[in-house]
Parts: structure tokens; sequence; C-alpha cells
DNA sequence: TGACGCATGTAAAACGTTACATGATTTG
DNA sequence: CAAATCATGTAACGTTTTACATGCGTCA
């Protein structure tokens, strides 16, 4: 599910212009994926020479027109295949956990700051599910709100573990 | 800390072949970082080009030369830097929370596999960290101790918030 | 008046993988 | 006899981000 295939899918939803789904991109899936502008609107594109999408232009007066795209047959088949493929797992990089394992080679001090930093970046995450969850309660449906309670455990299970850490980290500097 | 950091991070223990850094690589940060040859090879000719590392070379029978690369001052600095760096984590990606989210649209006998398949995922990372664990417990510092522990929490974690999701799946599907 | 929201787009760069090529030696 | 290990490397490709460019309307 690289991003192109995730804007098939949100485009069945209905009709959208890349800045819609933008949005769509960054609110309801802000969790654990993420687009830019400079890879939404090439893509959209490439998505109508190849036929996943239609496109319609709304005039607007002052701003740019819309560019509304719309999903073919074509398209919604594609996605379709795509979410149903086998799972794979790409290699997953963790740049907190690289940095720990060189923490031997980092002065005392600045170590219990990285995992604070790391700790508020993990706060950051929660937050940000938190002020999610109404949005949830209202449009989400069933597998998109058990996708939000995964996320909050996850976050939560990650929080814990880094405090843990923190903890064994601590107490080794005191010794 | 991309692959370039994380090579010279591996060199500080001393000086290496591009091959010997791989392995290293994959088995030590297998975990949470990977790379290929293809982006190994070219990083280290650039990094002595750039100064950060020193060449010398090894010549053999049959087999090609081994190029031995060892950190320059330079390239330590480098390192230095990246791991005291203030922690930025990379906007992260998750493949099976985007399938999750999607699922409505999935026919369902398909949604109960493609959790299998992330459970069997995970549980290939939980036997790869148990076979890790002699090396571990041999080699690594406290701090790759402690990234080693907090591996094994993260997946165990990941694999019951996976089952939890399976036994609420199953039991939609049944009601 | 400056920042933000709306709305589009391009070019360059960064980062990385896959597939290919070479070729001897060792192991099953 | 085939496959794996050792050891290097290149070329093509894919994906995505960043930075830039444009320009109007609105809100503080």
């Amino acid at each position: 599910m690289n991003i192109r295939n995730t804007l098939l899918g949100l485009l069945l939803d209905g009709p959208q212009t890349g800045y819609d789904l933008k949005q769509m991109f960054d609110s309801s899936l802000g969790f654990f994926a993420g687009a830019s502008f400079g890879s939404i609107y090439p893509i959209l594109k490439r998505c109508e020479k190849q036929g996943l999408v239609e496109m319609e232009l709304e005039l607007q007066d002052g701003k740019p027109n819309r560019k509304i795209y719309q999903l073919t047959l074509e398209g919604r088949k594609v996605f379709m295949d795509a979410l149903s493929d086998e799972l794979t797992i790409s290699p997953y990089r963790n740049e907190f956990l690289t940095r720990l394992f060189f923490f031997g080679r980092l002065e005392g001090s600045r170590r219990e700051e990285i995992i604070r930093e790391y700790l508020s970046y993990i706060d950051g995450r929660i937050g940000a599910l938190a002020e999610l969850r109404p949005m949830v309660e209202e449009n989400a449906d069933a597998y998109q709100s058990l996708c939000y309670r995964f996320g909050v455990r996850y976050v939560n299970d990650l929080r814990e573990n880094a405090r843990m850490l923190l903890t064994e980290i601590e107490g080794e500097g005191k010794e």
C-alpha cells in the first residue's frame, strides 16, 4: 500500500481534489501514513493517464480551479487487488532503537535526554490520537474504529516500554 | 540515523570491509534496520571521498581483494554529532494498519487471513529475536541489551494487540 | 500587515532496493 | 552438481520529501 493505492482507496468514498485527499490522508491515516503534495499531485496526474481515475475541472474565481478526481472501474480494481494482496511488510527502520544501540558511545546526560525526547514524541502521538477521537466516533466504520483502538494500545504499550527503559537507565546512572 | 551514519557507528568497533559491515548490520541491528550491498558499497566509497573513512586494500588470491575501511577523526565526529542530535522520527508508515483502515471494503474471509499473515510476520520477528539471544548475551554492551529487551517487549505487545484484534473480528463475523 | 487557508504544480535531491555481473572456494 | 559463502561493484528504478513558484481571500 504505497501512496498511490492509498489515494485510490480514499477515492472510494467519492470524488475528491488532491487538496482534499491530503487532508483526509493526514487526518484519518495520519497515525500510520502520510503524504506530501509533492507526491500527491504527480501521482493523481499519472493515475489519470493510466485510466485509474478521471478528472473534472471545477472553475473558480480568484482561487485556482479545482481538479476533482473520480475513481474508474479499473482504478477500483487496482485498489481492491492491492488490498487483498498478501501482506508484506517492508523492512522496519526504527530511529530510536538505532540510537539506543549506540548509547554506549554517548555521554551519560544525553542518554536520558534522548529517551525523554522519544517519550515526548510518543506523547505527541497519543495526543494526536486523542484529538482524532471525536472524528472516529462520528465517521469511522467498524474497521477504522478497530484501527484506532489498535493505534491507542500501540502507543500506550510503546510509552510503557520507553518508561521502563528510562527507569532502567536512570538506575544505572546512580549506581 | 540513515545507513551512512549507522555504518560509521559500526566502524567505531574497528576496521571492517563492506561485506563484514553488512553482516553486522543484518545481525545486530537486523530487528530495526537493514541495508543492502547496493547501498553499502557506494556509501563507503562516498565516505572515503569525503574523508570520513580511510581504505586499505588487502590483497587476496582467487577472491576479490578486501577493502578494509577505517574511521577517520572526521568520520567519528560526524557520527557522534548524529548520535547526539535531537531525536526526530521520520513519518511512520504502517502497512498493516493501512490495510485495516480499508477492511470495510474487503470480503470477510480475507480479513482474518490478512491478520493471520500479520501475526505470522510478528512471530517471524519474535523468532529472529530469539535466535539473536545468545549473541546478545555474549557480545552486547549494556545498551545493546536494553535495545534487545525493548525489542522483545515491543514485538510481544504487538502480538497481543494483533491477537486481540483477531478476537474482535472473529467475534463480529459470528454475530 | 503578516500569517494562514485554499489550490495547484515542478524540479532537484535524498534514500534506498533489485537485478545484474564476476569468479573462486567450500559444503551438502 | 548445485548451492552457499566470500567479496566487490554498477545501473536502473522506485518512492518520497523538500524547496520553490503562484496568487487570492480572510482573519487577527
